[in-house]
DNA sequence: ACTCGTAATGGGATCCATTTTCATATAGCC
DNA sequence: GGCTATATGAAAATGGATCCCATTACGAGT
């Protein structure tokens, strides 16, 4: 499925992960330059694609409009809690949301229903700063 | 709140109006020049700024994260699921998920929490038309 | 281990939605 | 009418993401 095992992809995925948080393919270029492991920019985001459409990482776009990536948990969590200020994020436990979007889809008359559910807010470590 | 009432911003809130689902900025602006209504593409842009930050307009952004826009209802839904193929949207009644993202952020410890919400799917004259 | 076909790489060019700039026009108040 | 802060718009800038294409290198087959 994954196409062939490249040093480069290694290290996308292996830095993507150390990360355990969101971040963007140009942030997780320059860290992958930063820890002297050449890797172009195109080979990021075409790495990131890859491993998206393989269902491994979750997306979500900051207010800029910009493409966040994180690995996604074992679990199969794809919703999440994420900080505007820091940036730090948790998985949600969405099962209610999830319920919804399938009762929702069924009654509509639509196929193929798929959705989206994001919740950003301040953390408690970010409003303790900014008191 | 709203600034100077000029020709332009009032053109652009009545077509939006007119479209009665999401439209792209620059879709908008087409629209706007060939109905004879001219109107500068950064006007549009600016017109739709003001309108998204007064509440009167809601946004999403489609696949390619090109930002869509589409006049807030009267009853100040917010949440819709949108055909993949043609656009056409619905208005949700996203109740359950309100009272969910609620519940979320009040145990969470994160303040200011926000949520967005979106289904697409393929909306059921696009599912006959490719049968 | 060697060869070879094919997929992957990278860096520059390109795309394109959105924002900014700034000189000009105009809404709206006296 | 006159004034001034605000709005306009054409062009340029911005910036994330994708594309191009000559070069590299994975890895299957032998």
């Amino acid at each position: 499925m994954g196409g062939r095992l490249t040093r480069q992809r290694a290290s996308v995925l292996r830095v993507l992960t150390a990360c355990q948080d969101f971040v963007s393919a140009q942030e997780l270029h320059v860290r992958l330059v930063t820890a002297d492991i050449p890797v172009g920019l195109s080979t990021v985001y075409r790495a990131l694609r890859d491993l998206e459409r393989a269902g491994r990482v979750d997306v979500v776009r900051d207010e800029a409009g910009e493409r966040l990536y994180r690995p996604r948990p074992a679990d199969g969590h794809r919703h999440y809690l994420i900080c505007r200020r820091c940036g730090r994020s948790r998985p949600l436990d969405s099962d209610v949301v999830e319920r919804w979007a399938e009762r929702v889809g069924a009654e509509s008359g639509y196929s193929a229903v798929e959705h989206t559910v994001e919740l950003s807010g301040i953390c408690g470590r970010c409003t303790g700063l900014c008191a």
